[in-house]
DNA sequence: TAGATTGTTAATCGATTAACAATC
DNA sequence: TAGATTGTTAATCGATTAACAATC
């Protein structure tokens, strides 16, 4: 695998996007796929794939394609996925919880260490297997175990706080699902950012554009 | 308003964001903003949020700047916020339940009517003060009530089947939670994803690429 | 071999940035 | 008025698409 200096975020947005579509394929029993194949299914064109995966390398045999399993296995290996990264989880309420209880980190190479909270009832507990600490031990814990990724579900008010203590310990990565855009320092933490809010407003849009396109059609020949 | 007939999505996916921060703003007291200014905060260009803006006519005033409450109203409208918008939840397992409890539909626009889900012990019961029906019953409430949004929450074996069974009753949008791409048809309905799953891939590629980085930087110089 | 499909470069398209006249 | 900042067009940049030689 060549490592290319700069690839453009378009590109990594849509390399979960292929891992996914792969093991989907995978599954169903498919060997082989051709980027037009793939593309068809994924809704893209055969060229951005040879393209996007001509940037790592071109993975395929020419005149034969891609063997499913051995892409998804270097689409993997490019995303990270073998490397033993590790999470915690900051705030066990509903959400923190609906996602250490459901969500499969495994599968996407992660190892779920810790979770914490500041509410005593929780803390000493265990969700799914999962030790609750209490957030005063934040630091205590990350010292003792390397920790790749913070997952803050705290309230908006305490995010800043947990996101600043998690950057100052030395966590690489944070997995903000709070609708606040906490500020961090780019060199030292990288923040990925799940705006539920975002999402719902793009969707209203979305469909508002539908509802005045047919209100306009109305008027409109069919043509 | 201007109505434009093709704005990017670019641009779409950057409307929720100014929303949010001016909102931000208001809540903090400032009456007016400058592109620069508002572009310094968010990380965009000074050009491309009056690029982004000119979209739909331009709200502000020459030597001004913006006031941030019409500019924030004007957005809102083009999202779609006061349009009255409704939505269903399918599936009120943990994440369903979270998102019913948490999120805040009403300052997106939306009014909660009610979730489905197939568990006897649930249905019949209030979840925040919102109803919970049997799922087999989603056709005639569907009849009955205008929806606009379906949000899936159910587990993947039953996400396209859900999604099928609205956009066949009509509805004219689906916000899938699923970890599944359903398929559908884009002449009858929008379909808007949040895959956690591909944003911790992501996260996890651009975690990867520092650790790669710091140590090919061990062997050079500091230049 | 002939056919298929990739790897890779070139052309096109679209989005971002720059520039500046208009004007508050 | 002078200064500031937008609206809007033009220039640049980057991403997508097209093309085709390489080769399995």
């Amino acid at each position: 695998m060549k490592r290319n200096s700069k690839v453009s975020t378009a590109v990594i947005r849509r390399l979960p996007r292929y891992y996914r579509h792969l093991s989907e394929l995978q599954e169903t029993g498919v060997v082989r796929i051709s980027s037009s194949a793939l593309g068809k299914s994924m809704g893209l064109t055969a060229s951005q794939i040879r393209q996007d995966l001509f940037c790592f390398g071109g993975f395929g045999q020419q005149g034969y394609g891609y063997k499913v399993d051995t892409l998804k296995e270097e689409i993997g290996e490019i995303l990270g996925i073998n490397r033993g990264h590790t999470v915690v989880v900051l705030g066990t309420g509903n959400l923190g919880r609906a996602i250490i209880e459901n969500f499969r980190f495994s599968s996407n190479g992660f190892h779920l260490l810790a979770a914490f909270d500041v509410n005593e009832q929780v803390v000493g507990t265990q969700i799914a297997g999962v030790p609750v600490y209490h957030a005063r031990d934040l630091e205590d814990f990350l010292a003792k175990n390397p920790v790749s990724v913070g997952l803050l579900t705290v309230p908006i008010s305490a995010a800043q706080e947990m996101g600043d203590r998690l950057t100052a310990a030395g966590v690489p990565g944070i997995w903000n699902f709070t609708n606040y855009e906490i500020n961090f320092n780019p060199e030292k933490v990288v923040v990925e950012s799940v705006h539920f809010s975002d999402s719902l407003l793009a969707l209203n849009y979305m469909i508002t554009q539908r509802e005045l396109d047919a209100k306009d059609d109305g008027g409109r020949e069919n043509t």
